[in-house]
DNA sequence: GTTAGCATGTAAGGAGTTACATGATTTT
DNA sequence: AAAATCATGTAACTCCTTACATGCTAAC
């Protein structure tokens, strides 16, 4: 998770550590801020493994001359991170269609190849769907013997999931107009998803 | 999270590990099926700290007249454990806020009182609304910037936090009617929230 | 010159998961 | 008698948090 996260901030742009904790917590759009306990000690793994590099060519400590004893440390990606990285990326498997996962795996679609992205979101959708299925089916039963705030729960929780079953959907149906404008079938608009009803 | 929603459960019924594991993953709307592997340790560490004890008072393994070797163990709240299960109840400080013991809390809420169900609402409200001012700002800052997906991430996350807070909205006014009534306040419908803007 | 924000780190621990191992009971 | 489901448990591990400790730089 945390190490998807850095690996594609760093393959934006080399960046240290206090500049990546920013990033992930604010900007990128729903992904939460990591702590710098555990940031720090991933950044070590990472460099561990091969992936990432301190560098000297960062933006040096801003002013004076001098060379400070404790500097910030600069990292980025060596080659086998971003062959790390793009195979992250191409991993279209369950696990992917997890809550957290699956945020990250949004949030770098643009470098996500067209395949890759649409069966994301198809895993994702199932995913989804199955969970709000299954509240649906057991508020249905237990509806009558729920008190009100357990039934808002979870009423609220169904709304939510069908919600995002909607908006995954969209999201489909966009990749699916693309891919067909791409690849030149004849005269198809974007094909409506196949609900499994 | 799982010692707060086994005293819940527990605190409704003597119960044994499997059973409760079935209650937490599916009925209560909402709460998600924790792993036995945590379960059971679990179990153990409130056995330690006297807030439940074994009890043979349960339903005995059915059939057959014979001891079997490994029985179900049946659980049961101590006196210890029902006033430690009602601190948390009555705790309404800001860790109640976060997404999980948040839940939890509103499945109980049935048996908080309703000061404390009142403030748990109010501090929900008050995180995820900022949650959603801060997505909303760093949006409008950067929308231009931001890939498709990266936008409708972000996008999507901004309506969820927004539909969630109208929906707390919408208890605490179930709330504020209650508690007005009950307390014969003379002529006030529920009161507007007082939106912080 | 002190406060606020930038920047890096460690140690201890919390809260869960997966994988494994075992055995009893019920259904087919 | 095989398969499914009920039932309990352990060991190793993952992934992250909190609390602490340090020091630099900019602003007031």
């Amino acid at each position: 998770m945390l190490e998807f996260a850095v690996l594609g901030l760093l393959a934006d742009a080399p960046m240290h550590g206090y500049e990546l904790r920013k990033r992930l917590g604010g900007l990128l759009g729903g992904l939460r801020a990591f702590s710098y306990g555990s940031l720090y000690p991933t950044l070590r793994r990472m460099q561990a493994a091969g992936w990432i590099t301190e560098t000297g060519s960062g933006v040096a400590p801003p002013t004076s001359g001098l060379r400070p004893k404790r500097a910030r440390v600069v990292y980025q990606l060596t080659a086998q991170g971003k062959e790390h990285f793009a195979d992250l990326l191409a991993d279209a498997s369950p696990p992917s269609w997890a809550d957290d996962r699956f945020d990250v795996h949004l949030a770098f679609f643009a470098r996500t190849s067209a395949e890759v992205r649409l069966r994301i979101l198809q895993g994702r959708r199932r995913r989804v769907a199955d969970r709000r299925d299954g509240m649906r089916a057991s508020l249905g039963r237990a509806r009558e013997r729920l008190d009100r705030y357990t039934r808002e729960l979870a009423e609220h929780g169904l709304e939510s999931a069908d919600r995002e079953v909607r908006w995954l959907d969209e999201l489909i149906a966009g990749e699916q107009a693309d891919t067909s404008s791409e690849a030149a079938r004849p005269a198809m608009g974007p094909q409506p998803q196949p609900h499994h009803p």
